[in-house]
DNA sequence: GAGAGATTTGGTCAACTGTCTTAGTCAATT
DNA sequence: AATTGACTAAGACAGTTGACCAAATCTCTC
C-alpha cells in the first residue's frame, strides 16, 4: 500500500474508535453518519466511501471487537505457569473495571439480535471463550473435585458472568460481591487445602 | 385523567401488543410510529394523541410489561404446598420455551441502557426477582446444607438465568443442556435422600 | 335530532437520515 | 510542466421520521 493509504487506514481506524466511543454514550441506534463523522474528527461523505455503507461499518466494528476480545480471553487464561486463582482474580479484575468495553460488547450484541448476518460472529467469540475455559478449568475441576460435568462447570461459569455484565449496564450490583467473595475464598481454601 | 372509553382502552392496548410483537421482529430501534400504527390497526395520528409521543408509548409498554413479569415471577416460585423441585422445574421449562417473552424484556433492557430515565424500571424488576428467589430458595439452601450465603446463590442463579437468555438470543446453547440437567439431577437426588 | 365534546382521519411539516455526486486537492509519475 | 488517480470536502438527493393539525366523524346529552 502507497503511503496515502497510512492516512487512510489511521482515518478508518478513527472512524471505527468513533463508533465504540458513540456505543458506549449513545447506543447503536443513536449512531448516524454525521454524529459518527464529527466523532472522528473527518467528513460524514467519508463513510460511505470508506465503508460502502453504515451497515458495513457496524460489522467492521463487530469484526475488530471480536478480535481483540478473543485475544484478551486467551491472554487472561492461557499463561502458564500461573496459578490458577491468579488468572481467575485478574478476569474478575476486568469484569469489575471494563465497564465501557462491556457496553460497547452488549451494544453490538443487541444489534446482532435484529441481523442476522451479525449473529455467527457472536457465536464465535462465546466459543472461543468456552474453548479458553474449558481448557483453564479441566486442572482445577479435577483437582479441586467439582461435582459437576466439566462442559456445565464452564457454562456456568460464563453464564454468570453474562449476567453479571447484563445486570451492571442497569447498574444493578446487588449481591454480585456476596457471590463474586464467596467463589474468591472458596478457591482460596481449596489452594491452601 | 378522563375515564376513558372501553374502546380508547382496547385500542391504546392494541399499541402495546404491537409494540411487543415489533419488539420481537424488529428490535426497539426498528419501531416508527407508523410502523407501529399499522402492526395496530389503528392510525398512526392515535399515537400521538393517546401517548403524547413514542417515548412514552415504549415507557408505557416498559411499565406493562415489567408489572407482568413481575407478577409472574410472584406466582412462579410463591405457590405453596409445591415441592421445590417442581417450583424449579416450571421456571426452567418457561426459560425453555418464552424465547419471545424474552426477546421483549432483553430489547427493553437494551432500550434503557441508553435511557437513564428507564433505568430504575429493568432495576425494579430485577429486585422483585430477587426477593421471590430469596423466600423460595430460602428452605432449600438451608435442607440441603448449601455451602454458599444466601445471597450469592440467589446471585448465582438470578446471573446465571440472564446468561443463559442472552446466549440463546445469539442462537448459543452450548453446554447449557448439560448444566441443567446436572442442576435437576443433583436437586432430584436432595429430594429422595 | 341538535348541539357539544371527544375521537379519528388523512395529510402536512420541518428535521433528519443514508447515500451518492460533484468539484476540487494533492502527491507521484511521466 | 502535464497527467494521472487516489483522496477529500461540501452539498444535493430522495426518502423517512416524529410531531402536529384541521377537518370529518362519531357519541353522547339534552
Amino acid at each position: 500500500m502507497a503511503p496515502a493509504s497510512l492516512a487512510r487506514q489511521q482515518t478508518e481506524e478513527a472512524f471505527l474508535d468513533a463508533a465504540e466511543r458513540l456505543l458506549v454514550s449513545v447506543g447503536y441506534a443513536g449512531i448516524t453518519t454525521r454524529a459518527l463523522a464529527e466523532e472522528a474528527g473527518a467528513n460524514h461523505g467519508l463513510v460511505h466511501y470508506y465503508f460502502g455503507s453504515m451497515e458495513n461499518l457496524l460489522v467492521r466494528v463487530l469484526e475488530r471487537f471480536t478480535e481483540r476480545l478473543i485475544a484478551r480471553q486467551r491472554a487472561m487464561y492461557a499463561a502458564r505457569d500461573v496459578p490458577f486463582i491468579e488468572k481467575w482474580r485478574t478476569a474478575m479484575r476486568y469484569l469489575e473495571a471494563d465497564r465501557e468495553y462491556q457496553k460497547v460488547w452488549y451494544e453490538l450484541q443487541a444489534l446482532a439480535w435484529n441481523r442476522n448476518e451479525l449473529g455467527e460472529r457472536v457465536a464465535h467469540v462465546n466459543s472461543e471463550w468456552r474453548a479458553v475455559l474449558t481448557e483453564a478449568f479441566a486442572g482445577p475441576h479435577e483437582r479441586y473435585g467439582i461435582d459437576m460435568p466439566l462442559d456445565a462447570l464452564v457454562s456456568l461459569v460464563i453464564t454468570f458472568n453474562e449476567g453479571i455484565m447484563l445486570e451492571r449496564l442497569s447498574g444493578i450490583e446487588t449481591g454480585q460481591a456476596d457471590l463474586l467473595d464467596w467463589i474468591d475464598d472458596w478457591l482460596e481454601s481449596k489452594q491452601a487445602g
